[in-house]
RNA sequence: GGCCCCAUCGUCUAGUUAGGCCCAGGACAUCGGGUUUUCAUCCCGAAAACAGGGGUUCAAAUCCCCUUGGGGUCACCA
């Protein structure tokens, strides 16, 4: 363990002697800032509502879920609600329900509390407006009446001279007895951050490393609206920095709002946190971050085809019409569609992060055990559903039969194939099934794709080309079917094994081939060309059913 | 376009911080063979990468520089 730790590790709060991020002479620390000395661990994930939980999100909550308990720190849920209108507990709903299900739970947060609420920015106004008066009366930020007109045109000039935009800052210049009629006239104004132009802002990144951006080059960014209401890059240095934040985990699309950011600390004269910016989710087999605006394209991507068609084949069966709105972009359909929380958070984790070599199988107990940051890769990473589908079929197998069965009942019910999955003799033939299923189930809703074990027999629906290629255009098949059923109808043990018995010695008798019978048997049983073992399926089905079945595929052959 | 980030098999990655153990290891996917007188598994095997160019060095995937490519971000969104 201590080998592993790494260099991001030894330069948490506690060290203070490798505190990297300190390099900032410029900041004052107040005397008398307990979180200096701070050794606790607290990460953050900070949602804003949007009704659904993203996959690329969840992998980022992940992360700052097991930084938090590898150090046995606590991981906070803040809603980020500033720019809210709709319904709140409408779109903050799937997202918590997204963590519940995952099993990633909060120590702070909505539902739960803590000493360092509220955990909505939308109950948090007075802080943000007290940091931006204090930011005023400082003279480190600035009132500005400029209108957006004008400042769309200061931009429109740079850009034609190929120079760089910076505010004009035409505010400054206005003296005391214009800002205060302009303040008496109640005209529009927003509350821009003073850049100090003549700064190098220094991130030592734990993902990144050391990063360096030019103030000079930085346009005055704009921290409370017009309606009084704080801005992303000021609430959420406020937030962080008043709920003790020591590790700001996020995705790298942030990285270019830091300095603002790390500007916003500076002037408050905050600590500054230990930045991680780890690289986005990727759609799958590209380099582009994964996202809800592109999913047409995503529908004609061979990697991402497969999980659109599972969803079209699973969702409108168990009542979701139009897949219920579900697509994999979001956790949800993965919940939906029947996916375990032990293959989401294993693929998730591994996407972007390796315990070492060849680790790829991991519990959520051995991924906090050995999470570090200095192992997250650099790069974006596309998300992979068949490597994915590989995670989930591992994890499905390490359940057991009852599990299985309580996992994939809901499914048969949803989709009107059994009345009542708790019923003895019901759930005994679903146990059988799956037991018969093998390594074929790997998604819980896999299990409707052998609906021939509980729809009646006379609406088994026969697959169109295994019909005709098994049945109707084999010479000999419907007389040996007829054949074979006789001997079905008579035998008294209908087990597994007699019947393996009893065809083997039919073949033999017969003198011809297995080959020339089991799949003409398969499809007359079970309307498919491909399923489970032959002779469990022959079992499950019963003699009666198996009969029917026999008879009416041959009746079949006669009507076409 | 400015700024910033990134670059190992098709994909996810190990190896990069401390250069030699690497003519580069694992996994997924692919292909071939075997087992299963059915389907799926399973087993064995194959193909498959250090973006390019310069340096530094006895030695470079690893350090430095340049080029190229990919991506992110440039709001009174988060």
């Amino acid at each position: 363990m201590i080998s592993r730790l790494n260099r991001i590790s030894r330069e948490t709060p506690g060290c203070p002697e490798c505190f990297p991020r300190l390099s900032f002479t410029q900041i004052a620390f107040p005397a008398n800032d307990k979180s200096l000395f701070m050794s606790t661990v607290r990460t953050r994930f900070a949602p804003s509502p949007t009704g659904y939980m993203h996959i690329g999100g969840m992998r980022t909550a992940l992360f700052n879920w097991l930084w938090a308990r590898h150090n046995g720190g606590q991981f906070i849920l803040r809603i980020d609600d500033t720019d809210q209108e709709r319904n709140l507990s409408e779109a903050l709903g799937p997202i918590l329900q997204a963590f519940k299900w995952l099993g990633l739970d909060w120590d702070e947060g909505p539902e739960v509390g803590g000493e360092h609420g509220p955990y909505f920015q939308s109950e948090r106004n007075d802080l943000y407006r007290g940091a931006v008066d204090k930011l005023l009366a400082a003279g480190k930020a600035y009132r500005d009446y400029d209108t957006p007109e004008q400042i769309q045109a200061d931009r429109e000039a740079a850009s034609q001279e190929k120079k760089n935009y910076l505010n004009i800052r035409r505010s400054l210049e206005l003296t005391e007895s214009e800002l205060e009629q302009y303040a008496a006239e109640g005209r529009p104004s927003v509350v821009r951050l003073l850049v100090p132009r003549d700064q190098k802002i220094q991130i030592d990144d734990a993902v990144r490393g050391h990063v360096e951006f030019v103030a000079g080059l930085m346009p005055d960014p704009v921290i409370l609206r017009g309606n009084g209401t704080p801005l992303y890059n000021l609430a959420t240095v406020i937030d962080d920095a008043q709920m003790q934040i020591s590790h700001v985990i996020r995705a790298e699309e942030h990285l270019s709002n830091t300095p603002v950011q790390v500007l916003i600390y500076q002037a408050l004269g905050y600590e500054l946190p230990q930045f991680a910016h780890i690289p986005f989710v990727a759609a799958p087999g590209g380099k582009e971050k994964l996202s809800k605006r592109k999913l047409d394209k995503y529908r004609k991507s061979p990697q991402f085809k497969k999980m659109f068609d599972k969803a079209e084949a699973v969702f409108p069966r168990i009542g979701l019409e139009n897949a219920g709105g579900l697509d994999p972009v979001m956790v949800e359909y993965y919940e939906k569609i029947g996916y375990l929380p032990e293959a989401i958070l294993n693929s998730l984790a591994r996407l972007g992060w390796s315990l070492d070599d060849k680790t790829e199988f991991m519990s959520l107990d051995t991924i906090v055990e050995n999470f570090t940051l200095d192992r997250i890769v650099k790069a974006a990473a596309g998300l992979d559903p068949d490597k994915l589908l590989n995670f989930q079929s591992h994890w499905m197998n390490q359940l057991s039969l009852e599990d299985k069965i309580e996992h994939c009942s809901p499914y048969l019910e949803k989709a009107g194939l059994v009345q009542d999955a708790s019923q003895p003799e019901v759930k005994e033939r679903i146990s059988r099934v799956i037991v018969g299923m093998e390594d074929r189930l790997k998604v819980a809703s896999d299990i409707l794709e052998f609906d021939e074990f509980f729809v009646p027999d006379v609406q088994l629906e026969y697959d169109d080309k295994a019909f005709k290629k098994r049945i109707q255009k084999s010479e000999e098949a419907v007389a040996l079917l007829e054949k074979f059923k006789e001997q079905l109808a008579q035998t008294d043990d209908f087990s597994a094994a007699a019947l393996d018995h009893l065809l083997h010695e039919f073949v033999e008798a017969e003198g011809i081939g297995m080959g020339q019978i089991i799949h003409a048997l398969r499809v007359a049983v079970s309307g498919k060309g491909t399923g489970i073992g032959m002779f469990d399926c022959l079992s499950i089905l019963g003699q009666a059913s198996c009969v029917k079945r026999i008879d009416r595929a041959i009746g079949l052959t006669q009507n076409a």
